[in-house]
DNA sequence: CTGAAAGCGCTTACAG
DNA sequence: CTGAAAGCGCTTACAG
């Protein structure tokens, strides 16, 4: 029954996937076509490929015939032909230190990379430096010079990011983002979270476990709030949930924190809790609920739910000991690796994505946090 | 840069995956083999796939210069070239009526269908009355007569599916579980649920969200609780964080309700609800929350905070009227997909899937359900 | 402008 | 017991 019957005989290919390139019952062939049209699978075989030099009257009748057959190209027997090479590259914040968000990007492309390296194709991955700025431009050189097919890019650096997008597109370079995207670029696709739904959630998780008389802070802990985004839609769809559901609440308050130190945190906190004694809730729009989270415990805070973002390893372990409730998540390893896949299917088959795809807002709590490593 | 520049040429393969198919760069060939082992390919193919007539000394010395080498087939070529046909069959319970449930794992089966079908194997799909109850041992006659390769199978009916699968088991046809699974069985693996910690999951929302005086109704809408494995961990799961938290709460009540017809619901519940006043949510263990919900919107109990299971229509309604608080979902089309997937793997590169595959427990809101479909 | 041929890496009869 | 050859459907020089 099966293929290898030797333990000898490792596959050489690690997923399932080859089986798709299995042949098409009946399918026609370019022998078919020809064979019906009357000239050799070479005349053919340049029709289809446009690589001109065929008289028009021949060409024209080996489209329509082709057409009336539904051909396509057995693309394994193609592959199995073909040494095209296309190379990749993933340019996206470098993971260290404060910015362990980034880490999961990366095993979402070590993941693909893995499936994809025995194969015709390669993909560099190209980290720069969120807190030195002039980095990214210098990064964004280093792609260019190599001549990529395709690029993955986390456009968080709105900016700088804009420039490079408009060299992509003059370059004809096809590039899709994840994380986040600016609309005003001729992005390939997006696939990322749905920021604002995403606060929706957040709001309606700290609803319906929050006393209704009690007031809830939002918490922006950014270097440059109004140059990220995506946190701006995320406190505004949480904000939106409140007014949408009408409901006579407490008041929301909303805090932005440009040094995310934790003295300052705490400064901040300290300030807020002491002044206002009915605080029932704080949602952290970014990854940062941890240092949220070490201030309430260790002030004795644990009676205020807190809600946050993503699932870096302090999160979690704040998650798993009940000081942070609920983690929202983005699925930010499946970005990349529809990423890298949407590239592909683009590149080789010409098939266009969808442009905006947004991921489920994962509902994460102590409970299920297991099964999403 | 693309293969397909051309309109026409409608690509065979509907998926990305056709690019796992390129050849390795420098992958050994068996060409190779025989080179480095002075014989012909052909005698190289007889060792590598025990089809005998060869010398003892010559095949252990090629079987030693392809493990040298780590050789491993193009599966590209091999299924260029072979004409290998696949049969599976899927046996499921009908999705007709109050059986929506199973409609999501039709589902997942179209989607892989509609990536394998233009390949060289087939999917049946055979569905039988779960109300009827011998019709399961009629189908399960009718999947062998069609001498399948491989079998998905929802083993909900405990017995009846035992004995199909010894019968499978001595007949050597591999078979997979999706949704629950019988352990004293040889089956292949499992993809589904973690029930036991879906109901912890369910019982921590519900904690968060409920006045810690209030008591807590579990519901078992079942015809026959005792032989439906999964709500009874479902319950345990759900009772065990209790226990665990070991915090002082209402009452946690248990409810068998055997026969589900509305009119015998209302009736479970109004006794309940009249001889208890403090009851402060609702915990459904299987998909019928619905039938709770409407009893809750009719008697004006909206108050009462109730989980339940699954994204069926009528459930996903009162979620996103807010009758339902939370719905935990399985992902259903993703078992039988991921199912489809191991049974390829398996049965073509003798890939041995992991026994016991836990999906995520998703939570879901009325605020993110819209990703769920 | 068009056809014939070689070859990708494998499988499968067939001949010795 | 072993080798030589044809062919899966395509691509790619090369010859006319």
């Amino acid at each position: 029954m099966a293929f290898c019957d030797k333990s000898e005989c490792e596959c050489r290919f690690s997923d399932s996937f080859f089986i798709f390139c299995m042949s098409q019952v009946n399918a026609p062939r370019i022998k078919d076509i020809a064979l019906k049209a009357g000239v050799s699978i070479g005349t053919v075989d340049r029709v289809l490929h446009n690589r001109g030099e065929v008289a028009r009257e021949t060409r024209e009748r080996i489209l329509r015939i082709a057409g009336e057959m539904h051909y396509s190209p057995n693309l394994m027997a193609r592959a199995l032909k073909s040494k095209k090479k296309l190379q990749l590259v993933a340019l996206l914040p470098d993971a260290s230190g404060e910015n362990e968000f980034w880490a999961r990007h990366r095993n979402g492309l070590d993941e693909a990379m893995k499936s994809f390296e025995p194969f015709n194709l390669s993909l560099e991955v190209i980290s720069f430096d969120l807190h030195q700025d002039d980095d990214f431009l210098l990064k964004s050189e280093t792609v260019l010079a190599l001549h990529p097919d395709g690029i993955l890019l986390a456009p968080i650096l709105k900016y700088q990011s804009q420039q490079f997008c408009d060299k992509l597109t003059g370059q004809g370079i096809p590039y899709v983002f994840f994380d986040s995207f600016i609309d005003e670029t001729a992005f390939l696709s997006y696939t990322g979270e749905d920021a604002y739904q995403s606060g929706r959630v957040g709001a309606q998780l700290i609803d319906y476990g929050t006393p209704v008389d009690k007031d809830i802070v939002v918490v922006n802990l950014a270097r440059d709030l109004a140059n990220t985004l995506h946190l701006n839609d995320r406190t505004q769809g949480f904000l939106s949930y409140f007014v949408d559901s009408g409901m006579n609440r407490g008041r929301q308050l909303c805090l932005e924190i440009k040094n995310s130190e934790y003295s300052r945190v705490v400064e901040v906190l300290d300030e807020i809790m002491t002044s206002n004694g009915n605080i029932g809730a704080i949602f952290v729009t970014s990854s940062k609920a941890h240092k949220v989270a070490r201030f309430l415990e260790q002030h004795g805070r644990t009676d205020v739910v807190l809600v946050g973002y993503d699932l870096l390893d302090r999160n979690v372990s704040y998650l798993r000991q009940g000081v942070i409730r609920f983690l929202i998540s983005q699925r930010p390893a499946e970005q990349t690796e529809r990423c890298v896949r949407k590239l592909f299917d683009y590149l080789l088959s010409d098939k266009q994505p969808v442009r905006m795809e947004y991921l489920p807002v994962d509902v994460v709590t102590s409970e299920n946090v297991r099964y999403f490593f």
